[in-house]
RNA sequence: GCGGGCGUGGCGGAAUGGUAGACGCGGCAGACUCAAAAUCUGCUAUCGCAAGGUGUGUCGGUUCGAGUCCGACCGCCCGCACCA
């Protein structure tokens, strides 16, 4: 006889029968369904590098976990998949390894579709797109153009990190200590025209959104307001004295306004245009370039030495005109924040006492502690703005009183006087998109001599990439492709150039969310998809993303509404936000003969008593987890889990023993022993059919109460995100099942309810034990248990007795018990009378179900 | 430096201010076996023969009662960082 064989847990047979059976059924695509409450679960889309690892498995398991309970809940759930396909790992394939960016990142998508689809995730897979595939980024750039006309989009000059070798512009985390990561050349701070979306005008809505975001961890709304960075301040113009013409006067900024009268000189970025001014002087531009070489590290940074020059200009004190100070052109002051010139108040800010100890400028102090005398320091005095100080030289006069109340007074004061206004500032700038390269969308404007930057006409997109580029020379193929790059205006008809900048691909990412709704649409949302579905109500990925990935999305978001895009509803468009942690493993290591590390696979260690050692023999250094890592080779490959012990396995382990928020271990023992478990499940399953149907057993009511508490604590450990204990809930029951005698009919009750509240996380055992077991339908397609309250109750508590807080004895009580009855038995008890050996009761508290406390 | 988080058995981790260590891993013992593997059963914070004592990073506090709340300290992790 051929076929499977029904004694064995088989994963390998039952999971792609069952992956069959739920495909034949479309049982995972989303339907609108005015009805029915809708979900929509998104798992942060991952970009196609061609293989999937552990931390992918763990991020679509848990969204699946939450897919399938909500479906099963009675919600019509939309639960899509896609790929963040541009970028630059495509690029430098097709560089390394000839090829094409395209045929790449498709055969990649291929490749790692293939991989997912045996973890049997309950995925609408007729939604899946590329952000690479033209009908995606021709809507964005639909998009784009509208948001050009509804002034969210500009173009100006902006210094970047340019590399000279290859051509392009790098991002600060792609320049090493001061070089390209690629190429290895010296980085250029180049000013370059720059496409910018215009994220500042909603700095202070994104920021006071935050607290309307409450299903978002506190971390990350943290994260996000200190991005945003909002400061406020006195903004005021200094008189010059001996600047070029246009620089009659000097605006600088300040939080510390009430620290006016300590200033002791004035300071500009090298970037500034007065320092751009003087650069006539070769003293000053030689000091400008060196000023501005800084590196980019963070160690040169904090290390980095504050440099100045003394410009020989002068500005007048706004509040005494006979006293002047000096303007100096300092390295430690950035030209985008504020005005890039400050005013220096050495006594009470630690870079401006750096600064003029070095340069023998003036440190006055403006205040000092409480009961201080005003004496030379030896360091800057910055107490907390709520502190209470003395004010030797304030508006107040001489008083005592916080930085906050004496910040108040001065802004009150400028602003009384006309020498200045209070400001608000944040840190966040615009959000440059323009990249010079190839694999990215296309940002859809021609360039015309007379017309200017035109925006291409919307029935020419999608603006697509050409397929015919070569990557054997640096730089950026568009530039120098002409059939592509040279083209009408579309305005005036007249020969025109096709901007060659594409676009950040966290553009791309900033609105999949909502293409999701209607993925296949002319336009790039669809008003009733979009209302049905968004918002997302629950967002699952990386911590990594806590900044940009979800300040642009929300940007975009608010962009999308106000060309039309997106309802109002829809502007925050994430409900509820969870990060969760990484997959770790041990590091295996060995030294070779020149004492270099050498690193080995988990599969090619043995594991011994003493340690772990290669097959050979050799000993080998265990390093504690760390995040799985190729360079590391502490990486298990899905799929060898999965041929090995099934998707099944796979699943259930990385949402046990460790909270989803945190990292989980992955180890060999782990894994076998949860294949064991779900082995045993099917062996108890097996066992449960063989019963004779009319068999009557003992224990029906205890087994059911069980039954009830685990549909109880189960449902709540998946909807609070810790599946970690809903899956030792799971156990328990397990347990329960196995140990019980119970009659066959409510075995076979408890059996089905065990898989219903497994199959979220094994969802293909779960299909086989309730078809074994007579469950109708698909196990998938059937709803979530509930739980009987009244089963829930037990008839006799337990309750522990304290004597001064120490645990002595414990009583069985019915639940009812009144507490003067219960404080009775309690007295009456042998242990406790033996503890009290006579002693008086001062006080006895009983809190009803839950502990009894005698105090002597 | 600034901001945030976390310290519980050999390990991952449970515990609305109310029996600390659920559940799992590992370990130990036993059953089955000629034997081993697999499987099953039991034990497993720690000291103690026991009665009992001690235990949630350290020290103090609040409380009838603290892993949980408050204060100080120690250690580890994460994010940001010359932001005026």
């Amino acid at each position: 006889m051929h076929g499977p064989d029904m004694s064995r847990y088989e994963p390998a047979v039952i999971e792609p029968k069952w992956q069959k059976a739920w495909d034949e059924a479309q049982a995972f695509q989303a339907r609108r369904d005015p009805a029915r409450p809708k979900y929509y679960v998104l798992e942060m889309f991952p970009y196609p590098s061609g293989r999937i690892h552990m931390g992918h498995v763990r991020n679509y398991t848990m969204g699946d976990v939450v897919a399938r309970t909500k479906a099963a809940q009675g919600f019509s759930v939309l639960h899509p998949m896609g790929w963040d396909a541009f970028g630059m790992p495509a690029e430098n394939a097709a560089m390394e390894r000839g090829g094409h960016p395209r045929d790449w990142t498709y055969g990649n998508i291929a490749d790692m579709r293939a991989q997912m689809k045996p973890l049997g995730l309950s995925i609408d897979w007729s939604r899946e797109l590329a952000t690479c595939d033209p009908e995606y980024y021709g809507q964005q750039q639909a998009m784009f153009i509208d948001m050009m006309e509804a002034g969210l989009v500009y173009r100006k000059n902006a210094v970047v990190n340019w590399d000279p070798v290859d051509m392009t512009v790098l991002a600060n985390e792609q320049v090493i200590d001061g070089r390209g990561w690629r190429s290895n050349a010296l980085v250029e701070r180049r000013a370059l025209t720059q496409w910018f979306f215009k994220i500042s005008d909603y700095s202070a809505e994104l920021l006071a959104a935050l607290d309307g975001l409450k299903d978002w961890p506190e971390k990350v709304r943290l994260m996000q307001a200190n991005w945003i960075g909002k400061s406020t301040g006195l903004q005021f113009a200094f008189k010059t004295v001996g600047a070029p013409a246009g620089f009659e006067t000097l605006e600088v900024y300040t939080t510390r306004p009430d620290t006016l009268l300590g200033a002791s000189f004035a300071a500009i970025s090298p970037d500034h245009p007065l320092a751009k001014a003087l650069e006539s002087d070769p003293a000053v531009a030689a000091f400008t370039a060196l000023a501005r070489k800084g590196g980019t590290s963070a160690e040169e940074i904090e290390t980095a030495e504050k440099i100045g020059f003394d410009t020989g200009i002068r500005v007048k004190h706004p509040l005494d005109p006979d006293q002047e100070l000096p303007v100096w052109i300092a390295n430690f002051i950035l030209m985008d924040y504020g005005t890039g010139a400050i005013f220096g108040c050495p006594a009470h800010d630690a870079r401006d006492f750096e600064f003029a100890t070095k340069y023998g400028l003036p440190i006055t102090s403006v205040f000092v502690a409480q009961g201080a005398e005003d004496s030379p320091l030896t360091e800057a005095y910055v107490p907390m703005k709520s502190e209470r100080v003395h004010y030797v030289r304030g508006f107040a006069g001489n008083a005592v009183q916080t930085g906050e109340e004496a910040i108040a007074a001065a802004v009150a004061h400028a602003e009384a006087q006309g020498y200045g206004k209070g400001v608000t500032n944040y840190r966040l700038r615009d959000w440059g998109i323009s990249r010079q390269r190839y694999w990215g969308c296309p940002i859809p404007v021609i360039h015309c001599a007379t017309c200017g930057v035109v925006p291409e006409k919307k029935e020419n997109l999608p603006v697509e990439l050409p397929y015919d580029v070569s990557f054997d020379k640096p730089g950026n193929p568009l530039d120098r492709h002409p059939t592509w790059r040279d083209c009408t205006c579309p305005k005036c008809g007249a020969a025109a150039k096709r901007e060659t900048d594409t676009m950040d691909t966290f553009v791309d990412s900033s609105w999949y969310y909502a293409r999701f709704t209607a993925p296949r649409a002319t336009t790039p949302t669809v008003a009733d998809d979009v209302d049905y579905w968004m918002n997302v109500d629950q967002y699952i990925g990386g911590i990594e993303h806590a900044i940009l990935h979800l300040l642009y999305s929300r940007f975009f978001a608010r962009a999308m509404h106000k060309t039309g895009h997106l309802p109002v509803k829809a502007i925050e468009p994430f409900n509820a936000l969870f990060t969760q942690g990484m997959v770790t493993h041990e590091i295996y290591k060995t030294t070779d003969a020149q004492g270099r590390p050498v690193y080995h696979l988990p599969e090619d260690i043995v594991r011994t008593e003493a340690g772990a050692t290669l097959a050979d023999g050799t000993a080998v250094e265990v390093i504690p987890s760390a995040k799985m890592s190729k360079s590391k080779k502490n990486v298990v490959d899905p799929m060898h889990i999965i041929a090995s012990f099934g998707a099944d396995t796979a699943r259930w382990f990385v949402m046990s023993d460790s909270p989803p928020e945190r990292d989980v271990e992955w180890t060999a023992s782990g894994a076998e022993a949860t294949f064991k478990h779900l082995s045993r499940v099917w062996a108890l399953s097996t066992r449960i059919a063989e019963m004779p149907a009319d068999h009557k057993g003992e224990g029906d009511d205890d087994l059911l109460r069980a039954m009830h508490r685990a549909i109880a604590e189960v449902t709540s450990g998946i909807e609070g995100f810790a599946f970690n204990k809903a899956i030792a809930k799971l156990y328990e029951f397990t347990n329960a099942i196995a140990r019980a005698s119970a009659s066959t009919v409510v075995m076979k009750e408890a059996i089905r309810t065990l898989s219903r509240l497994m199959s979220p996380m094994t969802p293909h055992l779960a299909e086989e034990i309730w078809t074994l077991q007579g469950g109708t339908g698909l196990c998938t397609q059937s709803p979530w248990p509930k739980a009987d309250p009244a089963m829930l109750i037990d008839d006799s508590v337990t309750l522990p007795i304290q004597i001064n807080g120490k645990r002595r004895a414990e009583i069985s009580v019915p639940k009812d018990l009144s507490a003067a009855e219960v404080e009775k038995l309690a007295l009456a008890n042998e242990d406790v009378m033996r503890f009290l050996a006579g002693q008086t009761v001062r006080k006895l508290i009983v809190v009803p179900g839950r502990i009894i406390n005698v105090v002597v």
